[in-house]
RNA sequence: GGCGCGGUGGCAGAGUGGUGAUGCAGCGGACUGCAAAUCCGUAUAUCCGGGUUCGAUUCCCGGCCGUGCCUCCA
């Protein structure tokens, strides 16, 4: 089955087709680097990761940019306040940025482009719309002018008149145009700026995607990704800046957007005090829980992040990693592949639900199997599935045992009270069996006894 | 006000114009010295009202409810 995705531009489920046989590109919109991420800005990373992953299973040459946006009024505001300079700000919050998404199993892009790196394709983009009639010099800033494209509007759906009848915000003097948006701003002495036929200033917000898409992935290619909410202004803007200094070349053919998170059924924010980062989680569940429960809904659906759907998917991955740990000592058949219905889950429009199914199914069967050809087969397969999925990657004894908590008891000390147990089971003293089994229980340890001795796991 | 999305069992969450996946929780059973894990079995759902159809949860219209965006805010 063909890979087909649902296309923003178009708003139906289309068949996918690289511009060029074999060859994918793929940009996606990175984090705004001035603070830690939080779990609203890791749906899109863990999401466009699945379909990095598939695009990578099916062509050979798949080329991914998630941009790093490192210059910006908000990164500004956070170095003031803390009065310390932009980049140290942006330098850290990438690295943490980093971390946090490689606690998620995300696997890092193969270009990570910064904006301050690109400046000058940045001067040089504006300067061709300035040359084209698409934008113009006002009051110390360059702005695009929205009236010269005619097609302005498209991917998110609007009308010029709809956008200025429902405009919030009051328009600046220097526009000549309600819709226009700003390519360049000055930027007075003390803030971050750069020299530029229009003087020192700093980019717009939409200008940098475009400058880097355009250097790293050319002037069209394949995927365009975010969130829902970058449809409008940011996307639209960045196809009308790229298409106009294109002379028209389409920017991306497919434009993949996925959908909104809730917490605990409400809109996140800090004055409710739902407001999860990335790196608060990690300190309560491992990351693979976190990446399971985000792709425990389609993509585009809303989702809401529960710490009940967290606890949830954590136990899913107890007992999937239980069924590995039952299979240690059978070596995964080699060269295998996901299993055919879970690809074809994933090529439909990335229905991560679905293929989730199949993992279960797969466990089951694994669970069951008592022949060893077959259990090695089902643990390749297994195994092959979280690849693509980006799950499964730890070792399952080291799963279940987990880390000891800070004041937990320590793994010599479990071994050393089961010894004690297993001396007591073997001269039926059963009530001390029962009291060291109740002891490690209550420190969180659950034991169980099988055919080959007692092994342990954390609860 | 404009544009958009969604309403499926106790919870989460897919598919589908014709016996409604999957997981968790529940109940019963097997296994176990007791457990845990696992396995087997089992009850429970398509917001409301119209329409199209032999037949709609699925398509169309209306309503109700929830929710997102509406230009520097990612």
């Amino acid at each position: 089955m063909p890979l087909s995705l649902f296309n923003t531009l178009t708003r139906q489920k289309e068949r996918f087709e690289p511009l060029v046989p074999g060859k994918v590109g793929l940009y996606v919109c990175g984090p705004t680097v001035y603070d830690y991420a939080h779990i609203g800005n890791a749906r899109p990373v863990v999401v466009f990761d699945v379909l990095y992953r598939l695009l990578t299973r099916l062509y050979p040459d798949v080329r991914y940019v998630r941009n790093i946006t490192d210059v910006d009024d908000k990164i500004i505001d956070r170095a003031r306040e803390n009065g310390e300079p932009m980049e140290s700000v942006t330098a850290r919050t990438a690295e943490a940025f980093h971390q946090d998404m490689a606690a998620l199993n995300a696997l890092p892009p193969d270009i990570e482009p910064r904006a301050t790196a690109h400046i000058a394709q940045m001067v040089r983009m504006i300067e061709r719309l300035v040359a084209a009639g698409n934008a113009y010099e006002a009051d110390g800033h360059v702005l695009f002018a929205v009236p010269s494209m005619p097609d302005y509007g498209r991917l998110s759906r609007r009308s010029r008149d709809e956008l200025i009848a429902g405009a919030r915000v009051e328009v600046a003097p220097y526009k000549r145009d309600p819709a226009d948006f700003v390519l360049w701003k000055p930027s007075p002495p003390e803030v971050p700026g750069w020299a530029s036929p229009w003087g020192r200033g700093r980019p717009g917000w939409h200008i940098e995607c475009s400058a880097m898409a355009e250097t790293h992935l050319g002037e069209t290619f394949d995927i365009h990704g975010g969130g829902l909410d970058l449809i409008f202004p940011h996307h639209e803007n960045e196809i009308a800046q790229s298409v106009c200094a294109h002379g028209g070349a389409p920017l991306a053919r497919y434009w993949v957007h996925n959908g909104f998170l809730t917490v605990e059924g409400e809109k996140m924010s800090k004055s409710l005090g739902n407001f999860f980062t990335v790196r608060d989680l990690l300190g309560e569940v491992p990351g693979e829980a976190i990446r399971l429960t985000l792709l425990g809904a389609h993509y585009r659906q809303p989702l809401d992040f529960t710490r009940d759907a967290l606890r949830q998917s954590k136990a899913t991955l107890d007992r999937w990693y239980g069924a590995l740990r039952a299979v240690e000592d059978v070596p995964a058949a080699k060269d295998t592949a996901p299993p055919d219905e879970l690809v074809t889950a994933l090529e439909d429009d990335l229905n991560t639900p679905l293929a989730i199914s199949h993992v279960h199914a797969l466990v089951s069967s694994l669970n069951k199997s008592t022949e060893t050809a077959e259990r090695a087969a089902l643990k390749g397969t297994l195994l092959a599935a979280g690849d693509l999925l980006g799950l499964l990657r730890r070792d399952p004894t080291e799963w279940s045992r987990g880390d000891a908590a800070a004041g937990g008891i320590d793994a010599a000390a479990i071994e050393d009270l089961i010894q004690r147990r297993k001396d007591a089971r073997k001269g039926k003293d059963f009530a001390e069996a029962d009291r060291i089994r109740k002891e490690l229980a209550d420190q969180g340890v659950i034991l169980e006894d099988g055919p080959g001795g007692t092994t342990w796991k954390r609860a």
